[in-house]
RNA sequence: GCGCCUGUAGCUCAGAUGGAUAGAGCAUCCGCCUUCUAAGCGGACGGUCACUGGUUCGAAUCCAGUCAGGCGCGCCA
């Protein structure tokens, strides 16, 4: 009642007396004055018994449907043919397939679409390659590996023979014109880098409705600049086309300008180049104005990195000027850093590779499961070993805000103790161990929970945030609240776990532990789920 | 030069709209398996929230400045 009071320059805690006496709380909760005059209300145990009940009828678990009748499109993971995924794409690719999940969950009409950098210069280099030195053996083991060589040994002819370097770049100009030849290569290089990023997303569990990547709008980006020029948002400079600022922002808040050593200055955002060659932000807008116009979509979502940033304010505001309208985001997230603190770069080459990561992750988990639960055996073990370990790198990475940069290290993203999915899905575990010694079916559905013991409370507490917790989690684009949420939950079941018998325990508790039990197994599974990551069985 | 992101326990990180004694995990130490899976539970130890000012009854949170790290700023994506 403090900021209240000051305004009628009263007294917070007779205020607060008032505020209380005027309340009917309805055997809802409780209110007293504290300090200097906080209303503490309490949830009396009743009312959180009543409705954690509720939602034991509640398919959605009291998850409100914000995005009905909204469609978003998801850009994320957006990786470039013919170069492996390495440590550095795993960002996007979770935090994005997440936030696909749990958009859907709260009733949107959701878009996966994974952008692929098909259409780049790099390809000069690569049909250049692979008409004279790609090695057929190696090409069959494992395409990606071997393009990937092919690329790196083209580009380093380059730096040491220009002539490389021009006919790399003719090989380029024969492609965009067409070339049946350099276009079968290309096509069979796509091909070949598609088989090889489906088998990880099918180890990640991950799906997208749509894979329309910079080459589908190709033959839109002429047309496009044309029409830039012909509504006046983009003239030429130097040769090329660019969009400049329209002048009606303070030169600070304009993506189009930017303060060098002489002052505030130009920063254009080119979308033709001298050499008629199209770029980056012209495929972009070109891909924004299908979004909205072909998929009609409300929103669009980049889960893009932070170095992106400025990309995409040029993006959004020429957009807008160009009167596309909708809701536009850059989901940005922080850099993966190499043990040097510097960004990982992937034309170093020796970064980590995705592939390497999930493997040893999912070899870990099986060497605990060996250990800790030796009656899981063959293809069973396999299985949870997988659950476990790809589990544990998703939820080390959900689980922590999305913009802070960090810097890799295998301990920290593949460890199984503490703070860890394996964390939560053994809570689910011991749930579903507990509904496995039932002698007869449990239905939940005619239950009453019935709180009596601090654990139980703390339990149905949570319960009841659930629903407010997800759209919360959208707003910002923040996946590590539900991950956070998830272990607090887990923990609480733990102790209660500990602290109250279920089966042992008389009627009707009896009836009403196993409900709890139940729920607290529908939100942790869900919930999980949300994030991408499966529960096991037993582990 | 200007802009954006970050700075919290020895380490790795949480801390939504400003609220009361700043939270987890790892590590260290002490307890708990004749009871539903010990990948667990209970407890201890550990902090000038980078620094300096300001706004406020109240600041890790908002504002200004300083320092440190990361990133970005015309024809790559």
């Amino acid at each position: 009642a403090m900021v209240l009071a000051k305004q009628r320059k009263t007294n917070p805690r007779a205020l607060a007396q008032e505020i209380i006496d005027a309340l009917q709380l309805d055997g809802l909760a409780t209110a007293d004055i504290a300090g200097p005059g906080f209303i503490n209300f309490r949830i009396l145990p009743e009312a959180f018994a009543a409705r954690a009940t509720a939602l034991l009828g509640d398919e959605k678990l009291g998850v409100p449907p914000v995005g009905e009748g909204k469609t978003v499109v998801v850009d994320f993971s957006a990786p470039n043919v013919a170069k492996p995924m390495h440590v550095g794409h795993i960002r996007s690719t979770i935090i994005g397939d997440s936030l696909c999940r749990i958009a859907r969950f709260l009733s949107f009409k959701v878009i996966a679409d994974n952008h692929i950098g098909d259409w780049g210069t790099q390809f000069g280099m690569i049909i250049h390659g692979w008409k004279n030195l790609l090695c057929e053996k190696a090409l069959a083991a494992d395409p990606i590996s071997e393009l990937v060589r092919v690329y790196r040994d083209v580009n380093a002819a380059t730096k040491t023979d220009p002539t490389v370097l021009e006919v790399c770049k003719s090989e380029l100009v024969k492609l965009q014109a067409g070339d049946p030849e350099n276009l079968a290569i290309w096509q069979q290089c796509i091909d070949l880098s598609k088989a090889g990023l489906e088998k990880i997303y099918d180890s990640l569990d991950v799906k997208f409705d749509h894979w329309l990547g910079e080459s589908y709008y190709n033959d839109r980006l002429a047309g496009l600049v044309d029409e830039f020029l012909a509504k006046g948002i983009a003239r030429e400079s130097n040769g090329a086309i660019c969009i400049f600022s329209d002048g009606t922002k303070k030169p600070e808040d304009d993506p189009f300008m930017v303060h060098r050593e002489e002052g505030w200055t130009d920063n254009p955002a080119i979308i033709r180049k001298a050499d008629g060659g199209f770029l980056y932000a012209t495929t972009d807008l070109a891909t924004l104005q299908f979004r909205i116009d072909e998929w009609q979509a409300d929103q669009v979502w980049y889960v893009v990195g932070v170095p992106q940033q400025l990309h995409f304010r040029q993006i959004f505001d020429a957009a807008a000027r160009w009167g596309k309208t909708g809701d536009f985001k850059h989901v940005a997230f922080g850099s993966i850093l190499g043990e040097d603190r510097k960004l990982m770069k992937t034309r170093s080459g020796d970064n980590v590779q995705l592939t390497d990561v999930l493997t040893e992750a999912v070899e870990r988990a099986a060497k605990i499961i060996a250990e800790k639960n030796p009656d899981l055996q063959g293809s069973e073990a396999e299985e949870v070993a997988r659950i476990v370990g790809i589990g544990a790198v998703k939820f080390a990475e959900l689980s922590q805000n999305r913009l802070t940069d960090y810097v890799f290290a295998w301990d920290r993203m593949l460890a199984l103790q503490g703070d860890t999915a394996p964390y939560i899905q053994f809570s689910s575990v011991r749930i579903r161990s507990i509904f496995r010694k039932l002698d007869a079916p449990f239905d939940a559905t005619s239950c009453e929970i019935l709180l009596n013991e601090e654990a139980e409370i703390h339990l149905a507490r949570l319960h009841a945030r659930f629903g407010e917790l997800l759209p919360v989690v959208l707003e910002d684009f923040r996946p590590n609240l539900l991950a956070n949420f998830l272990l607090e939950l887990a923990r609480a079941f733990h102790s209660f776990f500990e602290a109250c018998p279920v089966l042992k325990s008389e009627e009707p508790l009896r009836s009403s532990r196993l409900a709890l039990c139940e729920l607290t197994g529908r939100i942790l599974t869900t919930g999980l789920g949300l994030l991408g990551i499966r529960c096991p069985e037993r582990m």
